[in-house]
DNA sequence: TATGAATGAGCATTCATTCAT
DNA sequence: GATGAATGAATGCTCATTCAT
């Protein structure tokens, strides 16, 4: 991977999270770095490949350790791995999440790449869920039922971040508040066991460290 | 209000819905009503002032009855009234939340206002749940599980549709899927007292007339 | 017809034929009449409207006459109304035929209506040379030759006047020697009746007036 | 001259044909053959360079014939040879003949040299046409109808084809009728000796092979 | 000879907004 | 109130050409 085009990646991203990607122009790409207009194209085709190698980067740190699951062992996943390892990632492609729907409307080739991967993600947590139900860290559930869930973590995980963010600056606060915002969606679902071996509890202290004691 | 102001507001949410607000220009607008561009700035100061105008008229519509609770009554609320009723209202301006942040990211005065509204609603919807909690329609919460019930109640209603519509195009069984997802995200702090009066079985079998049958 | 599209109209045409229409951007045409790129798109779809809106007027001009053709009275038609009236018009949409070719391949749309005229058009100078032999001022001919006289007659309208162009300047006389080609072309097929009452040879007097005698 | 320059040669010319030499980028012309843009302007200097290399290269092969004529032999020349025998190499360069024009208002140099051999052709043609009516193949002709016979040949040559690719598709027998057009340009001036010893019919014969017979 | 990264002017087109009438 | 002509900066993208290696 050259040089040039990663240079290319980090600026486009840094300016998509700061000033959104529809309003950010290839020209603006450019002089953040200092090249010219024709050296980014010589670079991705579009604009709509820098997005697309962008999102596939981020796929595939975001899903490496998901699809290295050992489906077979007895062990609790979703907040030790899923929540906390990849907040870093996620706040880095934080405009993926902001602005998916209008970038989903105006670049075709993303879109379909963006639907091809919900289905597998869908898949793979499906399959996963299912695994901790097994393992009794979930409480029985209905096909039904998790389709439904899957769904709403997906909601969760792609906007509660921007709810937070519109309410106050603190970055770095938000998204910790945002995977506590996953905790409480699948606190119902939690059997006692989920909790045995004090992971998840190591976990939610963690994600709590920072946060503002709101209790009553 | 004048009967003008009130055409291009429609026409607004019309061609929002049908091509996004990002991609509809205000000459597109003017001319699916036959009124001149010049017109139309005599009426809105700018863009993003229909914009301000759709999504508070919007807000008022959804946020009457939500005003108007009354507080000491002893009266199930959130399915019947806030999942049934308002989705054509949401249907209509779907463009809202397909583009959020785009938009938000576009329109600085609009954040503004929507930052705005957002504490407030913020602040009804807390009032209501502790209602709820209070005759027992819910089970007792903390504040914080509160605070992260609302946040995630804010990114389902916002953004489950998209997730049902990534994966088919039947708008009209997405938007009923998308209000399954408010329900089951809220199923697990209903107590039977919620079901007691039938409202909500109702309610549900409404959204489910419709929906194949996924259960195992 | 607007003032500011008839100005638009002819710059392009004069620039068309400086610089070839190909060579010239729509920034070009709206500097030479001061005005802003804008404006001209307020006016015009795109480059390939301007293109059309000139083509379609020229055929007009062009085609009036041809079109009011009585094909019941006996009267020579060719050389006094087609090669001579037209001159200064065909002058002026020179670029058309010097680059027809190239234009036709990147205007999709305009090559359509070519096409379609020039089918009409072939069909118009059938009927008009069955008519001149009819009456006895061309000899007989069959559909054979007539379809291969025609091909003549459009390739030398479209291109004599680029060949006398590449070897001097001198636009009128070169428009002169142009007709004269069609003339040169005609003359083996037309009977002494074409000459007789003196009009061809006035019309072959006018043109060859100006013309430096090359004869030996 | 050497290997990889024929290769850029004969990509140039592939590509030109294909979408045209305006629509052909050299770095298009670089990835067809595997090589890189830095080694093409190795070769030739710009993108004209290129084009005159073709061309010059184009009317060596046309004129070598021509250029070898023995102007004192008896012998109808015109047909079998110049029509015939140089199809496939015209077919091999129609991109020059149906861009013509706009090339020569992009490229100056290519123009210059363009004017240079028009000149050095048209005398080589007026030659040629005097030994044609000196050994009695054509009729007696005025130096001012040479000139003007010429003329017409030359548009003829350049444009029939696109006269016919207008019409339809058929690119093979488009040439054929191209082939035809300057045949019956030339027909009224052909005396009975052309036809005497059957050259002449047996390559018409050739030419009218697979075209529809349209007699009356 | 050969590479391929880099340049930057150029292009067609869009669009929110202004303003004289 | 209403019109619609006019503005001009901005956008995504192309392409002939250069040049260090």
């Amino acid at each position: 991977m050259s040089d040039r085009k990663d240079k290319i990646i980090e600026a486009s991203i840094k300016l998509f999270n700061e000033k959104g990607c529809l309003n950010t122009s290839t020209r603006h790409i450019c002089e953040s770095i200092g090249i010219s207009v024709g050296n980014l194209y010589y670079y991705f085709k579009n604009k709509e490949e820098i997005l697309i190698e962008i999102y596939t980067r981020h796929l595939e740190t975001i899903f490496k350790e998901v699809k290295l699951i050992d489906y077979e062992s007895d062990d609790v996943f979703l907040f030790k791995d899923f929540l906390l390892n990849h907040i870093i990632e996620e706040e880095k492609h934080n405009f993926i999440y902001l602005e998916l729907n209008a970038i989903v409307s105006k670049f075709p080739k993303f879109r379909e790449i963006k639907i091809q991967n919900l289905k597998l993600n869908t898949e793979l947590l499906k399959k996963l869920i299912k695994h901790q139900i097994n393992y009794k860290y979930f409480i029985p559930l209905s096909n039904h039922e998790i389709d439904f869930l899957i769904a709403n973590a997906w909601s969760i995980g792609l906007n509660s971040i921007n709810y937070w963010n519109l309410l106050d600056n603190d970055l770095k606060l938000n998204r910790q508040k945002s995977s506590l915002n996953m905790y409480y969606l699948m606190k119902p679902y939690l059997t006692s066991k989920a909790y045995e071996n004090g992971d998840l509890d190591e976990a939610l202290d963690k994600l709590n460290k920072g946060l503002v004691n709101e209790n009553d």
